[in-house]
DNA sequence: TCTTGACTTAGAGTTAACTTTAACTGTTAG
DNA sequence: CTAACAGTTAAAGTTAACTCTAAGTCAAGA
C-alpha cells in the first residue's frame, strides 16, 4: 500500500512524469489522488493500471481505445461483457500481428540471405 | 514487364496515390519514371520495393530509416555491409518484438479470464 | 470542339501522442 | 528567512506519417 510521487511512478513505469499527466488529462488515469499541497499520489492500484495500460499500447491500442476500455471498466460489473468482448477482439488482433510480425521476419531473413 | 497508373499500382499495394507520391516525395521510390505527359509509371520493381518498405514499415522502422536503406541499397555491392547490418540489427528488433507481443497476449488473456 | 476524368504540383491541414514552456506554488535544507 | 527544488496548470509546440486542396495539364470520347 505504498504511494509514489510522480517521478517515483515515472521511474517505476518507464514514462516521463509529463506522459503521465498527459495520461490523466486525457481519462486514463482516473484515480490518481493528489496530497494536501496538490501534488499526484500514485497508489500500487495506478501502477498496476499504467502497466495495463502500456501492454493495450504496446500491442497496437490507441490511447482512445484504451480510455473506452478504461471507462467500462470504471462501470463495474454492469459493463464486463462489453469489456471482455473488447479483450477478445484485442486478442485476435495481437495473434494477427504476431503472425503478421513472423512473415516481415521472414522476408527479412530471405533479404540477409540473398546477398546481393 | 508490365507498367501501372498510380490508380493501379495504389490498388496493387494497397496504398493510397497520396501515399504513394508522399513516399516518392520522401526519397524512397527513387525509380518511378513518368510517361509523356508526365504521369507516374510504376514497374514491378517498383511494386516489389513498396513491398519490402512495407513489410519494413509493419515491423515498426521508421520511413527515415527505410531511406537510409533504400539510399545504402541504390548504392549497390559498396553498401552492401553497412546494408546487411541493418537488416540484422533489424532482425533482432523483430524477434524482440515478437516476444514481447507474446508476453502481452498473456496478459490480455489473463486479464479475459479473471471474469472481474 | 468541348468536356470529363485521371493525373500533376506545391503547399496547407490533420491526427496521435507526446513534449515543452511559462508562470506559479508549496516544502525543505542551510 | 530564503533559496533551491519538485511539483502544479493551461496552453503552445513538435514529430511522423499521412491526407487533402487548389490550380493546372493532358488525352480520349460524344
Amino acid at each position: 500500500m505504498s504511494l509514489y510521487t510522480i517521478a517515483k511512478a515515472s521511474e517505476e513505469v518507464d514514462l516521463t512524469p509529463y506522459t503521465l499527466r498527459y495520461y490523466e488529462k486525457e481519462g486514463l488515469l482516473p484515480n490518481v489522488t493528489k496530497d494536501s499541497a496538490g501534488r499526484r499520489k500514485y497508489h500500487d492500484d495506478d501502477l498496476q493500471r499504467i502497466g495495463f495500460i502500456k501492454c493495450l499500447k504496446g500491442t497496437g491500442m490507441s490511447l482512445k481505445q484504451i480510455k473506452e476500455y478504461g471507462d467500462l471498466y470504471e462501470q463495474g460489473k454492469a459493463k464486463f461483457k462489453e469489456r471482455n468482448a473488447m479483450l477478445e477482439e484485442h486478442r485476435e488482433k495481437i495473434l494477427q500481428e504476431i503472425k503478421t510480425q513472423k512473415k516481415h521476419l521472414k522476408m527479412v531473413e530471405a533479404k540477409i540471405e540473398m546477398k546481393i
